[in-house]
DNA sequence: CATGAATGAGTTTTCATTCAT
DNA sequence: AATGAATGAAAACTCATTCAT
């Protein structure tokens, strides 16, 4: 009888949200943006077009506010990995970033195609291009701390590598197994 | 006054075929293919809407004729890079594979993302899975010839380091110097 | 927590109406009558958008019940200026009318742009023009009474006015000032 | 066989244009901006409602030209009515004005209902503003120099009248004979 | 061969209205 | 009595495609 409390209607708005923002991710990963529509999402989240504009002002911001919530997940990241031995962090990112090939796929689908449309998704290619320069400046550190040679150079090719192995991944889809190379990778660089 | 030979009109429909290819390929490549108009292809080619529907059927046959292009493109390569050395020949698909990240950016643009969207456009992905195992099988045969050892993994590994630089090559645009890289690349793996 | 008393009920029933429809009335007559969502309203009145179906069916029956909330006022003003006297009794209404004019700026303004709709609204021009006729007699009888010629002409002329005046003053809004211009129409129709 | 050529393109878009302009004025007039849709637009012009966006970038923007195209038909005017002597103007001007309240009272709508709505169409807001204001002076100088007294106050009084029998043939239509009422006033300010 | 006006199906977006709590 | 999440019909707008010239 008496109306749903503040707190009610935040969780009910929240669930709701993050049903609209998971289905979004999935059918922009798979089709791409342009190609997916709000009807989809929604219909796929399990509600009505009209209440994603309840939550979002428009397509657009939508996507926005998807990729806004990606920036966050990425700080955990950081603190799982740092190690003070070099070869052991080198690991702990090899392995984490192996891990988050596969379980975040559409993710990763879904920057790509966004990123690689410079103009009109600048959002977007920005956050590629600074993690890009961040990752570099880890690794080259790394490298040269483990005692690779050439170490800039290293980096840039293991960098090259992994968004490859990603995009390797969306192609050939379920059946790419990584895990030996995996260990290929782990054995070549971090022990030493 | 006179009227225009056969040859001539097959003349001038070859160039405007070819004026709208290249402009929907730079479109297409730059903003995606659903984001792109026919309106902006014809325009960028210098053309009227109506006229490209003389020469596609619609607007992904557009699309289709010109992934078919791109494959014949695909079979010089071969005659040009072969080798009885393992080394030169490896080198010599390293040095092209640099110069076609330089030269047709636009194009390796276009079918990742086109790639990407598995389900919409099977016929490109195919030719991308495709493309992938047959270099695959050619690098592994060159590097355990070379006697890398390893040769599987650090086939998949160059393999998808091509990927990956270009990749980044377009998120980080033209101030992305490849050069030194690409001597890297060639002493370490070419030269033993 | 006993329960509120009947009267207490209606009490709070009657003070949500009213606020509610003078939420109302200042925005349809700000912005229109369909540029004005429930929303606003609601927001407006300090209440959620669900109450108002508590009071009101639907949109256009709020909207109906704000007329009809108006037509009530009108008897009021009959009462007060009538004399025995035409001059004073004109006077009377002039001067109760500019005093209109300021007070109730937005219900004018409402009235004017739905009456100008004569198909969606027809109840609000029939009221329009059952007002328009009646004032039309009654200034036909006091302006003849009072001995000015063409007494027919000069009251269509005179409620002309009035209407004019009204929507002159929406358009200037605030800076339009008429005192003066009272007291001559005063002098001029009022003193023989 | 050869296609048509600027000239002729020219002509049928400049054809379009006015149609789809005159069935907007016709609707926006009778039903109101917000209330009518551009589907209804498209068919009492007799096209379809993609066509509508070939000419105009959205449904305000529609409404901003018709604005604009009438402004320009505004400056017609003053060239029709000026005369040396004021009672001849004047007599001109009111002749005039009773002619367009019969022909273009669609136009009278359209303006009205929209200079009402203050905030949500400053463009239409000013023009009539500035219309206002400079009536004002044409009237105070003719009525001051015909010699009629109080000549600030009484062209107030004309000019709000003006705009009142507007509305009110608006409101009862058809059936409002103003011809006896035109001589009236004639007689009455323009003859000394 | 070439043009761009015209179409209409499909998409995004809005908003009055309903309803569980 | 009161809330605001959820719905869906209807509106604005886009754009591939057709067609008369």
């Amino acid at each position: 009888m008496s109306p749903r409390s503040k707190a009610q209607f935040e969780e009910i708005r929240d669930q709701s949200r993050e049903k609209i923002m998971a289905a979004a991710l999935q059918l922009f990963g798979t089709n791409g943006y342009e190609a997916t529509t709000i009807n989809q999402i929604a219909r796929e989240a399990g509600y009505s077009k009209g209440l994603l504009y309840n939550y979002f002002d428009s397509k657009e911001d939508l996507l926005k506010e998807l990729i806004d919530s990606l920036k966050e997940g990425e700080h955990d990241m950081m603190d799982k990995v740092v190690d003070d031995d070099p070869g052991v962090m080198l690991e702990n990112i090899i392995r984490f970033t192996f891990k988050e090939l596969s379980d975040k796929m559409e993710l990763w689908k879904l920057i790509t195609s966004l990123a690689i449309q410079v103009e009109r998704f600048s959002f977007v290619h920005e956050l590629a291009v600074n993690k890009l320069n961040t990752y570099l400046t880890i690794f080259e550190d790394l490298l040269s701390r483990i005692g690779v040679p050439n170490a800039k150079a290293e980096a840039q090719m293991l960098l090259a590598m992994f968004d490859g192995l990603g995009m390797q991944k969306l192609f050939v889809k379920t059946d790419y197994q990584l895990d030996d190379f995996e260990e290929f990778l782990i054995d070549k660089y971090c022990r030493r």
